[in-house]
DNA sequence: CTACTTGCAAACACTTTGCGACGTG
DNA sequence: CACGTCGCAAAGTGTTTGCAAGTAG
């Protein structure tokens, strides 16, 4: 994999941050120091990255794709009215990993726990107009 | 929620398949019985249904969302190449939703464990090309 | 030098939404 | 018979891709 100032500067954002951004929260970051950067150049880069391990794909709250370069063993919460995604520690071996080889044949990168709820903020909103969750 | 032909078809197609589908498979499934029924109509109800816990949305693998209306505790296995999703058992104490709850103010609906990887049918073809891994 | 990577713009794929008609409770 | 739901089509949103120009090794 080739090493350039685009690539860096991606995992460099992504190394530092503690959002899990989307792509275009990627994207809006890196313009700053590469204003000519496009779109097209952050979704390939991360996916490359993600091929070799330096970052992982999050696949939470929808439609839009998160990541993430800390890959160590926590969970995710994800509210699904704001999107907000925050980390939980959780007691789940990941070495179990090796027991889903064992047993499926697949390959493996890596596992995640994720919770799907609402954030606090979000309940009170919710609260003014719980009338449309119980229709 | 008012009952609707759309709707018990939709949800009865989620209760009897195994292959978590997407929107567009139960769209496609449920067309055989209803055939002028909408995509807008699938995806409406598909919410509702989440809503009111009938069935649960996963967020796996990518682009498109896959429903499944078995909501126990079960993992799923998620290959990144072909996109196809199996069941596996893992120990995950599913209790430690209320931990969570207690310790963040989150309302959980539920969580998922999930593991990315490549099943056994796409390693083998991705041997042919295992160029394109590495560079 | 050569082949991988970039920026750009157009194409794609999936999902949501506005609207008038329909049908359930 | 009122109001939630439907079918349709258009619009949105996020992502991928073809191409010519640029650049790392």
């Amino acid at each position: 994999m080739r090493c350039t100032r685009q690539k860096e500067k991606i995992l460099e954002y992504l190394q530092a941050t503690t959002v899990h951004p989307t792509a275009e929260q990627v994207y809006e970051s890196v313009r700053s120091s590469l204003p000519r950067i496009s779109r097209g150049t952050v979704y390939r880069n991360l996916e490359k990255l993600c091929r070799k391990g330096e970052a992982i794909e999050l696949y939470i709250g929808g439609r839009v794709s998160r990541y993430d370069a800390r890959t160590g063993g926590h969970g995710h919460l994800c509210c699904r009215s704001c999107g907000l995604v925050a980390d939980v520690d959780v007691p789940f071996d990941h070495t179990f990993h090796q027991e889903v080889v064992e047993r499926t044949g697949f390959k493996v990168n890596g596992s995640a726990v994720q919770f799907n709820g609402v954030c606090p903020a979000c309940q009170k909103k919710e609260q003014k107009v719980k009338k449309e969750a119980t229709q």
